[in-house]
DNA sequence: GTCTATACTCAGATAGAC
DNA sequence: GTCTATCTGAGTATAGAC
């Protein structure tokens, strides 16, 4: 339930649960398969936890720690709007957003989120709460501070996030996609790039 | 392989499994479970389908039927453009759109391909080609074609199209993802709306 | 096409020696 | 904390009577 350890056996079950989840789910993977491949015999993986499903609810557990850390607390964001431009700072964030997509655990995670959603309520607690609202209220909050600067026209700050973010989402699954299948990204990559300069040409018009 | 059957055991079959697979992942669904739930045994079923795995393939080719019959064929296009306005046009498209994901069967069967798509590279197709690349491909005709008409500002086509359409795709997940726990989805549907009459503003503007 | 009966493999989990 | 050995139930699938 704690942050993922240093290191140890406990360390890589989990390491090698997230990543057999990820790839086939958590229903298709067995207890055999899972030990196996950690290198230990069933027995021992119940001296580290109590069932299989305790191993699915710690790796929810990490996902939800591994976001709380991620988003700027929201006090710092009137300074940020002082002192940064809009295009730096969504720039800045596309790229620190594209950096957590690419780190392999997070990646692994995100993907198990995806599998189990409809068959597992946690699963779409995080995706609802932490990933779409929590991802839009920052957002919101960032613009507002924008519009407080008068940095950015004055308008529906949440819209504003909405139309930001939602079309992320929507490339980030298609660049998880491709790149599960070892496919090239580069277009992808490109639309997100669009996007952001069509974003920020329609801010101050609007 | 063929369409849904009109009756008969079969139907029932795939009917059953749709609705098992959509909620609880194609691997934790058990012959025993299906066929219980069908009402047959467990060895009848292998009169209908040579294995679980064929019911499956036979819910993937079901679903892209489907799909192919759902967007307005491209030459109707000029035509459309010609005799509608395009405020109308994406309200109906955005009509029809949510009645596709509200029959129930539709639903379940893009729920399966969620839950299977990084299992299974068939799903990972289906999302790619048919549903994300096969849409945007559509809308922007559609955008070409109202840009032709000179009914609104030239500009790239394409980009409109994922403006208008990515979005949208997040909202529906969002409207599934509540609707599969009965919460109320007023809120996304606003974002929908609010999102169409953002679109068309900048539309013009743009 | 449906059934009963069964084959055989694999699932998650535990007891107890070391 | 790891192992060997084992339990019990569930998994997919088949053979053959009706």
């Amino acid at each position: 339930m704690d942050r993922l350890p240093a290191e140890g056996t406990k360390k890589k079950i989990l390491e090698a649960s997230i990543d057999l989840f990820s790839r086939k789910g958590y229903s298709a993977v067995s207890v055999r398969e899972l030990t196996k491949a950690v290198g230990i015999k069933e027995s021992s993986l119940y001296n580290h936890f109590r069932s299989k499903e305790e191993i699915l609810e710690c790796i929810y557990q990490l996902f939800k720690e591994e976001r709380d850390l991620a988003l700027p607390s929201k006090d710092k964001l009137s300074f940020i709007a002082k002192n940064t431009r809009i295009e730096t700072f969504l720039l800045q964030g596309m790229e620190s957003f594209k950096r957590s997509v690419d780190d392999e655990l997070h990646e692994k995670m995100w993907r198990i989120l995806n599998i189990e959603q409809f068959r597992d309520q946690r699963a779409r607690d995080i995706i609802l709460n932490q990933m779409y609202k929590g991802t839009i209220d920052f957002l919101e909050h960032v613009f507002q501070a924008f519009m407080d600067e008068n940095k950015i026209k004055q308008g529906n700050a949440r819209l504003l996030a909405m139309q930001y973010q939602y079309p992320i989402f929507t490339m980030m699954t298609e660049y998880l996609l491709l790149k599960y299948d070892d496919r090239d990204t580069t277009d992808v990559e490109n639309n997100m790039q669009e996007h952001l300069q069509f974003f920020l040409h329609n801010l101050h018009i609007y």
